[in-house]
DNA sequence: TAACATTATGTAATAATATAACATTTATAA
DNA sequence: TTATAAATGTTATATTATTACATAATGTTA
């Protein structure tokens, strides 16, 4: 199974950091967070990033260009995800739910287009925000 | 109705570079293109994005970091979005699929987040590019 | 194991995307 | 018409991401 690759000294170190994290953590946030670890320069950060997302143990939130770990053991490799995110906190989970990757990966509308891959995003308030 | 708000002269100057292309624009792509109206510094552009995205005149393609125009009388001031993007031409379009925005709109997990707005970006092959 | 290919790393420079801060002008509403 | 909000202009800078090139580590196979 592809998530159980092993991964490489950097992709490893930025796994850890991001894995540990309770919120996605944006590129340079993880960089000066791994520098006192020999990871001194971006691109180094970049890559990990890369490869992290290609085999799956992260997903990068798009409108918010930060990482988080995937939680989803049924997001097969990066190519069916759902995210919920707090307009206010910016909380962000992983929505891990049956029927909407059901849903959203037998999607098909009249464009004849494939579609091989989806990522949504939800916005809304969370529970504490809303009481507030 | 939101949507026939007049527009000020920069926001109009850059919908209609949006709304003319037939592929999503970039911001500086957009600032290259308007230099010439006098338009000169990429605040000027992003603050008119930011505006024409605020009453859903155009729409951010995230993945991209890219601008397209509205397609979709349905998609009621940016809250309820769906594209499906070529991940070989990068043709990018609006889906406008009634039952998928009723499904997304409705959407509720067992988070107890109530969700305002959401982002749904499709990848895959375009009619053209599946057949080469 | 030698030879080759693939993947990962290191480093510097720079490109691309986006915002802060401040001054001024224009449009709108009371 | 005066106050308020919205838009503009300008400079500087912050943030996000990639190019280019050199080297090292790892995996594959003859």
């Amino acid at each position: 199974m592809q998530k159980e690759n092993i991964l490489s000294k950097n992709q490893q170190i930025i796994f850890d950091i991001i894995d540990k994290s309770s919120e996605p953590l944006k590129a340079y946030a993880i960089l000066f967070n791994v520098q006192k670890k020999g990871i001194k320069a971006p691109l180094q950060v970049y890559r990990a990033l890369d490869k992290l997302v290609e085999i799956g143990k992260i997903h990068k939130i798009e409108s918010r260009n930060a990482f988080i770990a995937c939680q989803n053991s049924r997001c097969q490799i990066s190519k069916a995800t759902a995210f919920s995110i707090c307009e206010v906190c910016e909380k962000v989970s992983e929505i891990d739910n049956p029927k909407l990757s059901k849903y959203l990966s037998s999607f098909k509308d009249n464009s004849e287009m494939n579609y091989s891959k989806y990522n949504v995003e939800f916005f809304g308030l969370c529970k504490k925000c809303k009481n507030k």
